[in-house]
DNA sequence: CACGATACGGAGCTAAGATTCCGTTTGTAG
DNA sequence: CTACAAACGGAATCTTAGCTCCGTATCGTG
C-alpha cells in the first residue's frame, strides 16, 4: 500500500503484519467499532505505527475486507468443481456462509456490500458475480431449481441469512435459515432428510 | 413518562407531541444516528426542551420503537382474523414486513431486537410470541406447513426479509425475498402464479 | 562504526455529538 | 393582574474517537 514490500524496512514489515493481523482479528470479533488504539495495543505498536501504514481507519478496513473478500472468490471458484448441479449452488450458498462465520466485520460489509463502494473490492465482486450466475444457470437448466432464480437472489439471500448471524435473533442457527430457504417453509413434502452439505 | 399526560403544562404537552413527531419521521428517515439537534429543529424547539421531555437520545428511541411495537403486536392480532391457516401465516408474515417498510429505525430494531433488552417492550414481544405461535400451530395441523417450524423461525425469517430492505443488496425486493422463503428456492414445482398476499 | 533515512511512540489536537446549566419566558392558580 | 412554578432556548461543557506532530529510536549502507 504505502511503498513496495520489499523496499520496506525490516522492522515495518514486521509491524505491518502484526497490525493487519490484530485488526483481523479485533474487526472480526467486534466489528467495525473497534477503536485504532485497540488495534495499536493489541499490535503491540504505537498508534502513529498504525497510521504510517494505514492513512485512515477506512483504510485498514477497506484492507481487511479486500483480504476476505479474495478469500470469498476462491471459495467460489472451488465451489464450481461440485458436479451435481443442485449441490453445487447449496455448496455455493452454505460455504460462503461459512467463510463469513465468525467475523462480525465481515459480516456487517457482507451485508452492506451494495452500498459500499471500497476501492479495489469491484474486481473480485465481479469475478463472484460470473462464477455465482454460472453455478445459476447450470442448477436451473438441470431443472432442480425454480426457474427465475438469479444472481440477485444470491445476494439477497447472502444479505438475509448474513443477518441471521450478526443479529442472532432468538440464538437462530444460519444454518436452518438455509434450510428454510431452500426448501421453503411451505414445503410440507420433505425429501427424506437431506442434509445440505 | 416524565409527569402524568393531564398535569403537564399545555405547551409542554403541545412540544412533547411534536418532539415525538418529528423523531418519528427522522428516526424512520434515516435510522437512529439522527441528531438531537436536528430533532430539535425538526419540531422547531430548542434542544434543552426535547432532554426536558426524554433524559436521554436512547429513551426518545425507545418511546418511538414502544409506540412502533405496538402498532406490530396489532398487526398481528388483526392477521389472526385469516381463515385459511396458510394465509393467516403469509399474512402475517407479509403485513409485519409492510409495518416496517420504510421505516430505518424500526428495521434496525427489529434486526437486532433480541439483543437490545428495551425497557417496555417485552410485554409486546410476548404478546407477539403468544399469537404467532397460535397461527403457526394451526398452519403446522393443516398440514400446510412443514411440521418442524417454529415461532424462532419466524422470529429469523423476518430478521433476514428485513435485512433486504435496510441494505438493500443488488436492489433487491422484500417480496421476492418472502416468496423464496415461503416456496424455496429448489420448488421447481410452483403453483400457478400463487400471489402472496 | 557512523550517519542519514526510515520508522516508531504516544501526548495532544480536533471534530462531532450528546448532555447540562442557567437566565429568560410563559402558563395558570388565586 | 400577580406571582411563581413550570418550561423554554441554546450557548457552553464533556466525552469520545480519529488523527497529527515531532522528538526519539532503529535499520542498513558505505
Amino acid at each position: 500500500m504505502a511503498t513496495d514490500q520489499r523496499t520496506l524496512r525490516s522492522d515495518a514489515r514486521r509491524n505491518r503484519e502484526r497490525i493487519m493481523s490484530a485488526s483481523r482479528e479485533l474487526f472480526a470479533r467486534f466489528g467495525p467499532q473497534v477503536q485504532m488504539d485497540e488495534i495499536a495495543a493489541h499490535a503491540g505498536v504505537g498508534i502513529g505505527t498504525v497510521y504510517r501504514h494505514f492513512p485512515t481507519k477506512e483504510a485498514l478496513l477497506t484492507a481487511m475486507v479486500r483480504d476476505r473478500f479474495q478469500e470469498f472468490a476462491e471459495i467460489a471458484a472451488s465451489a464450481e468443481d461440485v458436479l451435481d448441479p443442485r449441490e453445487a449452488l447449496e455448496s455455493i450458498i452454505v460455504r460462503s456462509a461459512e467463510a463469513v462465520e465468525g467475523d462480525a466485520g465481515f459480516q456487517l460489509a457482507m451485508m452492506g456490500s451494495s452500498q459500499l463502494e471500497w476501492e479495489g473490492i469491484e474486481e473480485q465482486k465481479a469475478a463472484l458475480a460470473e462464477i455465482v450466475t454460472r453455478i445459476i444457470a447450470r442448477a436451473c437448466a438441470a431443472g432442480v431449481v425454480r426457474d427465475d432464480f438469479v444472481f440477485e437472489d444470491f445476494a439477497m439471500v447472502m444479505c438475509g441469512v448474513t443477518s441471521t448471524m450478526y443479529f442472532k435473533p432468538a440464538e437462530a442457527d444460519w444454518r436452518r435459515h438455509v434450510e428454510l430457504l431452500l426448501h421453503g417453509v411451505c414445503s410440507v413434502t420433505r425429501e427424506p432428510e437431506r442434509q445440505v452439505v
